[in-house]
DNA sequence: CTGTTAGCGCATTCAG
DNA sequence: CTGAATGCGCTAACAG
């Protein structure tokens, strides 16, 4: 709680060699700059981030935006994005939007008056982006998971298309055919891809498309509730389902025990997000697994290097999935394994 | 990204006239005022939060100090949070400390030294703390979760030795005699409190306290494998298994289903914390739930009274648990249920 | 290589 | 009731 006037009187020097030791500015007496720091352990100086922000024009915090933290994905991000801004002495404000447009505007709109060093956003909304203001008050960003319709932006994800045409093909490998599909809202880019890649899937094995099993509902567990329920309850019951995200999934499991379904016998699931409970249920659930944790340090990785040099087009990276295959889509019995 | 001289010159008054009306400092002429919220509007000013932290001495954040946000709890505990900073119009910075003592000071330290509005704390450890730190400093500080040794700051938790003797009545009542406990790291007060509970269960049904049958481990799912793993390969194995918090329980699932007990059977469940995915695994699994949300969001509120009005001795803030029954503990057939 | 000067954007004295 | 002056703590010119 000291100054760095206070540092500079104690060491017997002005202000801005303080300063020039704190930054590595070269060219500081040797001597200077060891009684300095003498001064600074002995008075436990802490420069003020504030002070330094105003004065920088840059304050040294990151937002993470995001819909809802109690989403074990954005769980792991948040904490790969926390991990990387540690190692950059950097703080982390944390912005639930609820994806709702409305909040995320605030949110950036904040950022922006913060003159945050950086923003790690997960976009409500593919076409209404708040990604403009954002560039055009130079600030930073690094879209996560989601992608929004202009590309002249940096994100970090994965291929959702294909991800999920992995999937379907594997409940079609295993024998499955009136297969379902639980989506998102259709303003996130994730829950569109996710549904291309579904028809892809069933496209390519010649099953055709039923516009009725494909409903969509928001990424929350009631919505994974209320399209299961539609779903099972239609004449013509779908033999699997698709389940775009790891809530949605916590949702539908209580409507498909309480209609009493075997899965994977009367029903197949497979659903994304490889959450920490999936291979808790009975049966265990075969889920899409997203490193989670690996997208949020990549996406500061990133924000990090263009803090430092600006320059370069933007990078669209995407990591990889993986199928984690579980009983609740295993239904033939398969030899030597 | 205008500022208030801007304002001030659009408005035709001085900076200190834009600045009065921005703090509702009374006496300020209607019409001037008028003129200022027009040219406020119209150039989208936003005040900047880092030239009003240095000049105010207190900055807009609160932070938010937990072991790690992955663990649901503290997911819940975030969201209750955040959502009252937003009311305040306040930010929130993230700080997963993995219940380290080091991790934890430096997020003190930084918290002191941006002069944050506040400081809501899981405390890694109830003797080594940095509360005094925090005092001194004159940083308003809520516990939450954990308590600590010194009782002169405010708090807000669960009666944990209640709860968990709760929880441990319940599995008597159910014929269980042979009682594990797999409990946290002994630095923590909820782990404590929660072995305290189940010691007092235990003796209260006069039914021995076994050294044996008590492992502590870490707070997460490894800690929960290690213990389980220890506790069920017992010459004299447990018949049932109180396990201290969420985390742990998913890790001693699947050791439970690798020997091939059956639950309640052969082992009956209860643990802390209701997951998202208690109720999801089968047998279902009986917990103790907290308020998670609320105890965010109560903090936040003491957070904001103090804020207001610093006066007035230290509150402890306990709130009401809720023994979830699932079939993971329900052994007896109970006549009318 | 070092000290002095100035100003980041704002809120608060103090005069008027 | 309003404006001018001052300084929060720091860094970046600028002289020396």
């Amino acid at each position: 709680v000291s100054t760095i006037k206070q540092v500079a009187a104690h060491a017997g020097v002005s202000a801005s060699t303080v300063s020039r030791v704190l930054n590595a500015h070269a060219n500081v007496d040797a001597l200077l700059a060891r009684r300095v720091r003498e001064s600074i352990k002995q008075l436990e100086y802490q420069p003020s981030p504030t002070a330094r922000a105003l004065r920088r024009r840059r304050s040294h915090v990151w937002s993470l935006i995001i819909s809802d933290i109690r989403n074990g994905f954005f769980g792991e991000v948040a904490r790969g994005v926390e991990d990387a801004a540690q190692d950059s002495d950097l703080a982390v404000v944390l912005c639930n939007t609820d994806d709702d447009l409305e909040r995320e505007r605030a949110y950036v709109d904040l950022a922006i008056a913060e003159r945050v060093a950086g923003v790690i956003l997960s976009p409500a909304s593919a076409s209404q982006t708040s990604v403009t203001r954002l560039a055009e008050a130079g600030v930073p960003v690094v879209l996560i998971d989601r992608a929004i319709e202009s590309d002249d932006v940096d994100l970090v994800a994965i291929d959702n298309r294909r991800a999920a045409a992995g999937a379907v093909r594997h409940l079609i490998g295993e024998g499955f055919r009136r297969i379902a599909c639980i989506g998102g809202p259709a303003t996130a880019s994730t829950a569109r891809d996710r549904i291309d890649g579904y028809r892809e899937a069933l496209t390519e094995a010649g099953l055709p498309i039923d516009p009725e099993l494909i409903v969509l509902d928001s990424f929350k567990p009631e919505g994974g509730m209320r399209a299961a329920s539609a779903l099972l309850a239609l004449p013509d019951r779908p033999d699997a389902l698709f389940i775009c995200n790891g809530p949605q999934c916590a949702g539908a499991i209580p409507v498909i025990r309480s209609l009493g379904l075997r899965v994977p016998d009367d029903l197949g699931v497979v659903c994304f997000d490889d959450e920490s409970w999936a291979a808790l249920t009975s049966p265990d659930i075969t889920t899409v697994a997203q490193p989670a944790y690996e997208i949020g340090r990549e996406a500061a990785a990133i924000l990090s290097r263009r803090l430092l040099d600006s320059t370069g087009g933007p990078r669209r990276t995407l990591l990889a999935t993986e199928l984690r295959v579980r009983s609740s889509s295993r239904r033939l019995t398969h030899a030597g394994a």
